[in-house]
DNA sequence: TTCGGAACTC
DNA sequence: GAGTTCCGAA
C-alpha cells in the first residue's frame, strides 16, 4: 500500500525575506525551502526537510539555527527523528538512523558537523547553492570558498566587490520575476536569465563577512562579532537606516524589515532587482514605487549625491563601507543611474528559541493546535494511518501541530515576558549585516509622501530641522 | 555522541 | 540516488 501520510504535502514557498510573523533567524532563498526543488515531496531530501524546520517557527524548540552561519542545533534529536519519520512514513526513524542520513550529507558537502557541539550541524550553502543552480559557481567563487569548511574555511573570506561580484555574473536591468532568475522576456537564452539577488538573501548572511559571524540563540553571545566605530553597532535598528543612519521611531524596534509596509515602500524605491522582492503587484506600491520599476531616478531625491551608509566590514573588508557601497553602487548604478542604495540590517528573529521558553516537543505533543491558518508556513504532518507496510507504531504517529502561536503569543503579549516586543537589547542580533541582504534607499523620499505614511520620513524631516538649529545656533 | 562501513529498500 | 537499517568502533 503506498504510503499517502505525506503525499500532499506541498509547503508552499516562504517570501525570501521575513514579515514580522515569521520570525526566523536566517532568510534562506524561497527555493532552499521547496519541496519542489527536490523531485516530489514525498522524496524530500533531509537537507530540504531540515531547512523546513528551521524555516518554521514553531519547531525552534526542536530544531534552531544557531551559531556561525548555516549552523543549527538540534535541540530534540528525538523529535526531529519523528517529524522526518512522520514525514518519510519510517515509523522506527530514530536519531541514529537521521544521523546517519546527516552523514551522509557530510561526503556530499551539504552538511558538516560542528565539531564539539552536541547535535549541531551547519550546512554548506555554497554547496548547497551549486545542488540547486550550479549555474552559479559559487563554490569556485572567493566570496564561498571563505565559507567553505572543506576548503580550509578558516581563511578571512574574501568580501571585496570583486568577490561578490564574482557570484553574480549577471546582474539584471530591469523587470522582476519570481524565481532566482529573471526569465527575460527578449532576451531568451543565458543572457535572458537574469539573476535575482533577492534570490539569495542569505548572501546576507554575514558569514562570509565575518571571520566569527554573529552568534544567534540563546548560550551564545548577542553583541556584534566585532567593534564599530563610533559606536556603531549594525544590530541596532536604524543602524544602516538612511540620512547618516538615524534611528527608527521609538516605536520601531526592529529594522524596516519587520514591517510589512515599510520593508515594501521601502523595497519598492529601489531599483530592480531589490525591488523584486516585493510580491507582484506591491513592488510599484506606493507613490515612490514606480521609479524603482522604471529604474527612474528614486532614490536621488532632490539631486542629492547617492550616498551609502554600510557598516564597516572588518577583517578583509578593508575596502570599508564606501568601497563596497561604491561596488554596488555602481553596479547598480550601471542599471538605474543614480540610483541611491543603503545597506540595512538583516532579519532578526525573535524566535520562540531559548529565549522565550517555547513549549517542548513534549508538551507541544498534547496540544495538537493548528495554528495561524492563514500561515503559509505550517508544516502539515498528516496522520500516518495511511502510512504502509512497517508501521505497526503507526498509532504513535498522529497529527501533531505545534501551538507556536499560543508561544508566539506569550512573547508579543505577556507583558512580563516580553511587554509586547522585547525591548531591541535583548534581541538577538539580526543575522546578516551584509549589503545584499536588504538595500534600502538613503535618499529622503520625494515631498509628495506624507510624513505620516514614513516614520522614517518624520525623523528625516526632524533630523534635518534639527541640523538647521545647530546651523543657526553656530 | 559521533562516525563510517555494509547491506538493503524504494 | 537517497536514504534506511544495523552494527562495531572511537
Amino acid at each position: 500500500m503506498d504510503c499517502n501520510c505525506v503525499s500532499d504535502l506541498l509547503i508552499p514557498p516562504v517570501p525570501a525575506l521575513w514579515t514580522p510573523g515569521q520570525l526566523t533567524r536566517f532568510a534562506f532563498p524561497d527555493w532552499a525551502y521547496k519541496p519542489e526543488s527536490s523531485p516530489g515531496s514525498r522524496q524530500i531530501q533531509l537537507w530540504h526537510f531540515i531547512l523546513e524546520l528551521l524555516q518554521k517557527e514553531e519547531y525552534h524548540g526542536v530544531i534552531a539555527w544557531q551559531g556561525d552561519y548555516g549552523e543549527f542545533v538540534i535541540k530534540d534529536p528525538d523529535e526531529v527523528a519523528r517529524l522526518w519519520g512522520i514525514r518519510k512514513c519510517k515509523p522506527h526513524m530514530n536519531y541514529d538512523k537521521l544521523s546517519r542520513a546527516l552523514r551522509y550529507y557530510y561526503n556530499k558537502r551539504i552538511l558538516h558537523k560542528t565539531k564539539g557541539k552536541r547535535f549541531t550541524y551547519k550546512f554548506n550553502f555554497s554547496k548547497v547553492v551549486l545542488v540547486n543552480y550550479p549555474i552559479l559557481d559559487m563554490a569556485n567563487s572567493p566570496f564561498f570558498l571563505a565559507q567553505n569548511h572543506f576548503n580550509g574555511g578558516s581563511t578571512t573570506p574574501d568580501c571585496s566587490p570583486e568577490a561578490i561580484q564574482s557570484l553574480f555574473p549577471r546582474l539584471p536591468d530591469s523587470g522582476r520575476g519570481t524565481s532566482l532568475f529573471d526569465r527575460g522576456t527578449t532576451a531568451p537564452g543565458p543572457e535572458g536569465d537574469k539573476l535575482r539577488l533577492d534570490a539569495f538573501p542569505f548572501l546576507s548572511s554575514g558569514a562570509p563577512c565575518y571571520s566569527k559571524p554573529p552568534s544567534l540563540l540563546g548560550p551564545y553571545p548577542r553583541n556584534p562579532p566585532f567593534d564599530y566605530p563610533w559606536g556603531f553597532n549594525p544590530y541596532l535598528p536604524g543602524a544602516f537606516s538612511l540620512n547618516n543612519c538615524p534611528k527608527l521611531p521609538p516605536g520601531s524596534l526592529y529594522p524596516s524589515q519587520f514591517y510589512p509596509n515599510p520593508l515594501q515602500s521601502s523595497l519598492s524605491q529601489l531599483p530592480h532587482p531589490f525591488s523584486s522582492l516585493l510580491p507582484p503587484g506591491e513592488a510599484g506600491g506606493g507613490e515612490r514605487g514606480a521609479a524603482g520599476q522604471t529604474g527612474g531616478t528614486n532614490g536621488t531625491a532632490g539631486g542629492q549625491p547617492v550616498r551609502l551608509c554600510l557598516p564597516p566590514y572588518p577583517g578583509s573588508l578593508s575596502i570599508g563601507r564606501t568601497d563596497i557601497g561604491a561596488a554596488l553602487g555602481e553596479r547598480v548604478e550601471a542599471n538605474t543611474p543614480g540610483t541611491g542604495v543603503g545597506l540595512t540590517l538583516g532579519a532578526v528573529g525573535l524566535g520562540a528559541g531559548t529565549v522565550t521558553g517555547q513549549q517542548s516537543p513534549t508538551e507541544r505533543r498534547g496540544g495538537g493546535v493548528k495554528q495561524d491558518p492563514e500561515s503559509d508556513s505550517d508544516l502539515e504532518i498528516t496522520d500516518l494511518s495511511d502510512c504502509s507496510s512497517d508501521n505497526e507504531n503507526e498509532h504513535e504517529f498522529g497529527i501533531r501541530k505545534e501551538s507556536s502561536l499560543a508561544s508566539r503569543s506569550q512573547i508579543l503579549l505577556d507583558g512580563k515576558k516580553g511587554s509586547v516586543l522585547p525591548p531591541i537589547s535583548a534581541l538577538p542580533p539580526p543575522v546578516s549585516p551584509h549589503p545584499l541582504k536588504s538595500l534600502i534607499p538613503l535618499t529622503p523620499p520625494p515631498p509628495s509622501l506624507p510624513p505620516s505614511l514614513s516614520p522614517a520620513v518624520a525623523l528625516h524631516d526632524r533630523h534635518r530641522e534639527t541640523e538647521t538649529l545647530k546651523m543657526i545656533h553656530s
